[in-house]
DNA sequence: TAGCATGTGCTAGTTTTTTAGCATCCCGGG
DNA sequence: CCCGGGATGCTAAAAAACTAGCACATGCTA
């Protein structure tokens, strides 16, 4: 599956996807539910259809409903969205990633996640001798 | 402006507002260059007037040619990227979003830029007491 | 078991996006 | 001064995306 996916999909398609990533699976519901300027329930489902169809999402049956889930796994996922947005926004540079999740997540951080961002910098740095 | 903005876009609008954001500033041609599955130059040209007339670019003129920028301030599109990065991948959990970040740019980090970002978390550490 | 609520599949049609091509303008060289 | 290269503006049309609505299936409950 192509690293750029999220790039060549239409504009609804993204939509969706990202709400499924987001919540890592969903029914047609859910996403009516979720999605800006929500379509129509059918326009959902089509498009639904249209993702499997494409490869990007598969279904489980649930009872008489059907929730979908992402083809790629999640954490696959994860590193190439994040691969992206250091590449489109950072100029590929890790360091002002870092400084902007910082920033926007400062008010939220406890004391005990720094500890945490801290050491997964030490074993970086471990790794990296 | 909106928030998500990227989001409203459509595909070929999204592609290109992200190839300007990357290079911080384009041409048509530039930007019919690096376009994936690249359309015709002037379907290029219509698009950058359309995301003119929406308010997304503006242009200065350099010689005969338009240069177009966004008219959101990078470092406020960098911060919204992120925090967008973070709620739909990572569950808005920064100390996630911090891991995935270290190890997708794992390799190429350097024992300087890891002391930086250690500062950057004791910064953030300090500023928050 | 009939009726209702909630699902899905599909098709046809509208709307939006995307595209190409032509007319025009401006600059620099011959 | 006149021409060619390289831009832009605009419009019409092709292509893709998006949507609605109908037909049918299933489970629940009165």
């Amino acid at each position: 599956m192509a690293k750029r996916a999220l790039e060549r999909l239409s504009r609804r398609e993204r939509q969706i996807m990202e709400l499924i990533y987001a919540s890592g699976q969903a029914t047609a519901t859910e996403i009516l539910d979720r999605l800006p300027d929500p379509p129509s329930y059918s326009a959902v489902r089509a498009l639904l259809r249209i993702l499997e169809t494409k490869g990007h999402l598969r279904h489980v049956v649930d009872g008489t409903r059907y929730v979908f889930l992402p083809t790629v796994a999640p954490d696959r996922a994860r590193r190439s969205a994040m691969q992206s947005v250091i590449h489109t926004f950072f100029e590929g540079s890790p360091e002002k990633a870092v400084a902007a999740l910082l920033d926007v997540s400062r008010s939220e951080l406890s004391e005990d996640e720094l500890d945490r961002i801290s050491r997964l910098i030490e074993n970086a740095r471990e790794e990296g001798r």
